[in-house]
Formats: C-alpha cells, sequence, structure tokens
DNA sequence: CTTATAATTCGATATTACTAGAATAATAGT
DNA sequence: ACTATTATTCTAGTAATATCGAATTATAAG
C-alpha cells in the first residue's frame, strides 16, 4: 500500500463519526447494514451521514451494494489488514515491537 | 481505548507528511530520531515539522525526551498496539474476519 | 399520476488544518 | 558577552472539513 493511500484511510477513520459507522460496519460483519440502519442505531441526520458514507467508500474501506431503494454498506475487511499491515511494515527491525506477539 | 481518543490517533496519523515521520520512527525503533534529522531526512520546513511532531506526540503516538539542545522522539509502541486492537475489538464475531489468521 | 420511502446533492456557514517565513527561546561553546 | 545550533511559537494566508436544512433524485406501490 501506498503511503498517499494509507494516509487518505487513516483520516477518514480518524473522524469520531465515521470511525463509529465503521466500527458499527465491523461488528455487524460481511452482510453489513442499510444507510437507514445505521442512521438510526448512530441518530445522525441524513445528509451529514451520507457525506462520511461516501467519504469512506472514497477511501475504500467499506463498499455499497444497492437492493432497490435500499443501500447497503459493509466494512472492507481485507483493505483493513493491508492498512494494519502497512503501519508497522518497518516494525520488526527492532526490539520492542508490536509484533512480538506473533 | 476510548472512541475519541482512537479518533484523534487516527486522524493525527492520516496525514502523508505526519504518517512519513511516524514510519519512519517507527522504522528506527526505540532509540528514536532527533527533530533535525527526521527534517534532514524528510525535507520539511521547521516550523511545518514543529507543528506536526507537535500533534503526534498530543494524540500519544510519539513521545520526546530531550539531550542539551537536540530533542529526540521515538514511537511508542504499546500505544499503537493498543490503537489497531480498537480497530479490530468488534471483528471476531464473524467469519471473514481480520483476525482469522492468528 | 400521485404519494411514500431511501438516500444523495446543494448551499451556506463555522470551524479547523496546512504551510512556511520571521521572530523567539533554550542550550552550548568561545 | 557573543555567536552558533536546535527547535518552538507567532502570524497570516489559503485550503479543506464538518454540519445540516432544503431541494432533489431514484425506486416502488397504489
Amino acid at each position: 500500500m501506498k503511503l498517499e493511500n494509507a494516509a487518505r484511510q487513516l483520516e477518514a477513520l480518524g473522524n469520531p463519526t465515521r470511525l463509529a459507522i465503521y466500527r458499527d460496519l465491523i461488528g455487524v460483519g460481511p452482510r453489513g447494514s442499510s444507510v437507514g440502519e445505521i442512521r438510526n442505531k448512530l441518530e445522525i441526520p441524513a445528509s451529514t451521514l451520507s457525506h462520511h458514507i461516501a467519504r469512506l467508500v472514497q477511501a475504500g474501506l467499506i463498499s455499497q451494494e444497492r437492493d432497490s431503494r435500499t443501500l447497503y454498506c459493509k466494512a472492507d475487511f481485507l483493505n483493513m489488514d493491508d492498512l494494519m499491515k502497512f503501519l508497522v511494515e518497518n516494525c520488526c527491525a527492532e526490539d520492542s515491537c508490536i509484533n512480538v506477539s506473533d
């Protein structure tokens, strides 16, 4: 993953509202939630929510699929995995390293 | 870790310049680098660099220690570990999960 | 065709971030 | 004291973000 792209994804997650949305989608798993379900659960005005979701999609963190009027969103787990790997990529040359555990 | 705090840390990492600084500090390990070394390596104007470093410190991602005129910065690996755990916290209830690998 | 539902786009405002030169502060050597 | 080094703070201009009501689009149902 390129640094620019990783930064875009981290920035997308670096907003409390978007992080809450993303974590909710992580929690519900691969089937995802509709925009309306997220709105009800987190109580965010529709237009605000729509902007935040668009940012997450644009960053590649979540994907969407339409079923008639309902738009389902789900977290992109593989992408998240890549992002985490990127963060610790240069880490293992040293002793006190995040990857010590494995 | 609280969501607000995690968001602050992710936002701090969500800037290409700061992410480059942070990754550099991850790479050099626990001894860290001086502000001047970072400036030479990444070629960032001093005032700009100072602001970015302050953000990383404030977010708790890096720490600083002074040796006479030289300020050394190093990545806080334990904090990074916590942040990563936070991101995948609600993840393991499902099949296609980041934590499948372990 | 009309109405209802689901969600986005528009528009406008307020706040915050990014950048970097100039000035300042802190420490050290002569 | 004077000068050099290291890094921060001041200041200011520019750009980007966050928020959300109102208007709009898209789809469906009667």
